[in-house]
DNA sequence: TTCACTATTTGATATAGGTCAAAGGAAAGC
DNA sequence: GCTTTCCTTTGACCTATATCAAATAGTGAA
């Protein structure tokens, strides 16, 4: 999906507005595994994937790393905290596949925000949208055996499941590569 | 805090557009334990609570009460998703203590987003912010003992540990009453 | 003050999922 | 095609926290 075509799901922009804002962004190429954000970077722009899948992780202190989200085509992407207040980022933001980017950088975005009053339509509802799924996220991990917290993720990314490593989904879903091994192959948990 | 100080600190609003959007507010007095929305409403209104506490919370299957999040003075308060997509709630939303608030209605609210610029603002700040407090208490909720999400929770809700029953704060924690009690007590786990 | 009810604490036991260790598989470089 | 490295699976054992049950402490009504 093209960010044109997304951004005109979302709020009916004019066509001069939508013209204008996505000369704001710039069309990236990236390759597997390459990294966008390191830690204690601040972020400074804000992606959208167009091809490809990313990820989002920080490091426990033992130096596992923890999967905290996975970014889809047709998705924004960055480090919400840092991007937004300018902080140094507390995750590794990387691509997962070869993939197709458009970024814009925070300037860009406030002056669209400030020129458009529809821009700043799009932020609040994609805001209350990605709050929506962090919800649902966390009532999956607090209160679901590590099935269902599987079961919840193929809802929430069925694309992705066999296109990133387990490690990578097992510490995204609060459990080892172990369990979420065993849960595939079927048969450990009683529950559903 | 009142209503017209907390909105002029996150957005540099007007003081004519600061008396319009207090006036679609009504004041409410609300007395403890009583519940706001039901499961299964479409949850009305958005609050702004000047003065006590509320909590949302949800029955598990087996009749458990979860609770999801507190609101303290200071804050909004919603069933959120239900309030945005005007949906049936999956929560229920209740004040612990007799509580002054003040409420305004989805109509009334899209009415100001789209008189003001600056409302649609303010909606994306406060949107971004609650994001970044649920991703908190999901890398919370997620990888941390016991015994560290009390030490989050102080740190998210410090006034309410002695406002609010222990039953109430264990679940919100993902954890049982009787675990909660032993750590309060101090010594069960050997995690800081 | 006493009664009835609710909330909290404590103890004993069970279990989901973690940890550690090692063996297979798959895939990238040469 | 071979080799090296990384990823996934499997097994054995362990621990944090849940569950169940009961005792104790608080709180509001009359």
């Amino acid at each position: 999906m093209s960010l044109q075509d997304f951004l005109r799901n979302i709020v009916p922009f004019t066509s001069e507005e939508l013209t204008d804002i996505t000369a704001h962004f710039e069309r990236e190429i990236v390759s597997k595994n390459q990294t966008l954000v390191k830690e204690n970077q601040v972020c400074t722009k804000l992606f959208f994937v167009e091809k490809g899948v990313g990820r989002s992780y920080y490091l426990k202190e033992d130096g596992k790393e923890v999967t905290q989200w996975f970014f889809i085509e047709g998705k924004f992407m960055s480090s919400i905290e840092s991007f937004f207040q300018q902080t140094p980022s507390l995750y590794y933001l990387e691509m997962l596949e070869d993939s197709v980017l458009y970024s814009i950088t925070r300037e860009n975005l406030d002056l669209l925000f400030a020129r458009y009053h529809n821009m700043e339509k799009l932020g609040r509802l994609l805001s209350t949208e990605m709050l929506t799924r962090v919800v649902n996220k966390l009532n999956a991990v607090q209160f679901q055996t590590a099935k269902q917290r599987y079961d919840y993720m193929l809802t929430e990314f069925p694309s992705i499941s066999n296109r990133v490593p387990l490690g990578s989904i097992a510490s995204y879903l609060g459990m080892t590569q172990e369990t979420l091994s065993r849960i595939r192959r079927g048969g450990t948990s009683r529950n559903s």
